[in-house]
DNA sequence: TTGAAAGCGCTAACAA
DNA sequence: TTGTTAGCGCTTTCAA
């Protein structure tokens, strides 16, 4: 059936196919199939036909096709808990660069730190047969872990640490976090402590290391405001309004899960007169790209979400060149970054 | 319990196929492919021993073959300037939540405001065989429109206006943003003002309009500080300085391209002892979440973002529906949200 | 260097 | 309700 007629019901999905590139420049298919794939296995002559018939006619080859004849989707699918929460964005970003350079595509989707979301999230994603799983975080259900064990493709977790990855995985420990927070706090001086915590169970774990070691070493309990909701600005102001009622001292330092927030007890204080650090002092968590500009600065725990997300693409783009995962665990580490906020 | 898979230079893309879900099921393959897929065409009975036989070899349908038979893909690609840029991945949201719902998944990728980097990811994306494309901005080379023509497939452009959509836009005049800002500005009783502008072509529009409608109405010329790189809290720091250098006068207007500017000039004015609105007043762009808790509030011009993803979304989902686009050009208009800062 | 043939795993008619 | 027969547009052998 060389004519194909047009059925305007259904997606056209590009007429065009390479068995009419071939037809124009005077070779079959197959020859066409190699001069797009591998051209060094083509005359330069039939080359430049096939070319130009491909200029001419505005072909884009169908991947799709591609992907199946060869068990090669060149896709790679992230997930992630929420793409406008700017810490995951920007590792997702650096993650993209590296990999798209490599000719991978990627496909997204929100998960929600919602286990029965981040199921059917992975189901979907599997049908399409990436190549590869970017996950966030490491505490996945058992259906999950079967479907990408059964997948047989390279898994990476990222923004956590396990001694048990499905496959691999690239982060740093959030309880570390908590320790750092609380022993830089206390060598600081400060003897009173709250912390103000929205988010996911990894917010909530390093709020409890905070609160533990800041417990044991002054002999003092912090404080806690916690939020169901995600972090914002305005939840810290509230935050601190809500510490502020309970009586909270002057002089108290408050460990919070994320920057936002933190910035929120800047604003509050400012607004209320208090002095940072001096009446509040306030620790960040995520150091983003405004804790540098804040006044005071704010004192916040810096994760390098760059090299999170390239350590992460790098893992995967080694294992595509056919490298054995020689590391299957990567901590890359924080750093608690002091400015004026504590 | 890592796992290797067999040959990571060839994934093995799921070795269960729905004949081998057939064979256990004592069915041909099309019976499977009925039961998944239109399981009211099947007995009970043998929905029943299919279904069973898919829990137990956790079988994962192949999406690539499906959308080669069938010319649909169930995918949607977006391309985003930015997906670190709030203003884009919150709209981004809105739309992914509409059309996942609808069974499709998104391709997402980030043009960086690039012409050529869109129109390789229109190549890379229209690969895939999208059923639908979403778009930032209406300004697109020749060659993208013509691929995009070629595919024959929905088109939604967003975040701007234009009378010639390749097939439909949803958006708001940026330049109408400019306008409403320099009246209000001028009805506020402000007679001197500023600009400091990042970004990409539309903030300069926005910029450009304000400042042509100001002048005109004020006799004064405003005052233009601009940046290459996009906007942050610390270049808006940076930027107020700078104007007060040049020896920008008390009493000013402000108005900044994003809020993030924006208020990185409420946090210099505030580091300088300078009263907002009294000495400098501020307009934003964007109304982003925490303009509404900034000290004082930001005055910002906001833009519905999940609207806008929405309508974008339904737009396209209507078209898949078999409906011919009724409207094709979509403004959603915006809003001044005046708050403390002028 | 090129071509012919055989699938990849599914959906879409059409029959039974 | 189920099965049969053809492809979808490519990549991959294997020949020429």
């Amino acid at each position: 059936m060389a004519f194909r007629p047009a059925d305007p019901r259904k997606p056209r999905h590009g007429g065009v196919t390479m068995a009419d590139i071939g037809r124009l420049a005077g070779v079959t298919q197959v020859t066409v199939s190699r001069a797009l794939s591998t051209p060094e296995k083509v005359s330069a002559e039939t080359l430049e036909r096939v070319r130009n018939a491909v200029r001419q006619t505005g072909y884009v080859p169908n991947a799709l096709a591609g992907a199946l004849a060869s068990s090669k989707s060149n896709l790679v699918s992230a997930l992630v808990p929420s793409i406008t929460n700017v810490v995951y964005s920007s590792m997702l970003h650096a993650f993209s660069e590296i990999v798209r350079g490599r000719g991978y595509q990627i496909m997204v989707s929100e998960t929600g730190a919602d286990a029965e979301r981040e199921e059917q999230a992975i189901a979907a994603h599997l049908s399409r047969r990436p190549d590869a799983v970017l996950l966030t975080g490491v505490k996945h259900g058992p259906a999950v872990r079967r479907m990408l064990v059964n997948a047989a493709i390279p898994v990476v977790e990222i923004w956590d640490l396990t001694d048990t990855p499905i496959d691999c995985c690239v982060g740093f420990s959030h309880a570390e976090t908590g320790h750092a927070a609380a022993d830089f706090a206390i060598e600081a001086g400060y003897r009173q402590a709250a912390t103000i915590t929205a988010g996911d169970e990894r917010a909530r774990r390093r709020r409890d290391a905070f609160t533990a070691r800041f417990g044991k070493l002054s002999g003092t309990v912090p404080l806690a405001v916690d939020f169901d909701h995600s972090a914002s600005l305005g939840s810290g102001r509230q935050a601190l309004a809500q510490l502020l009622e309970q009586g909270a001292p002057k002089g108290m330092v408050i460990f919070c899960s994320s920057d936002q927030s933190a910035q929120g007890v800047l604003v509050e204080a400012a607004a209320r007169g208090l002095s940072v650090p001096g009446d509040i002092a306030v620790i960040g968590f995520g150091d983003q790209e405004f804790a540098a500009s804040t006044e005071p600065g704010l004192t916040s725990i810096r994760i390098d979400r760059h090299v999170l997300g390239s350590v992460a693409a790098n893992a995967l783009v080694d294992r595509f060149a056919g490298a054995e995962a020689p590391e299957t665990v990567h901590d890359i580490g924080f750093e608690l970054i002091r400015r004026g906020s504590a």
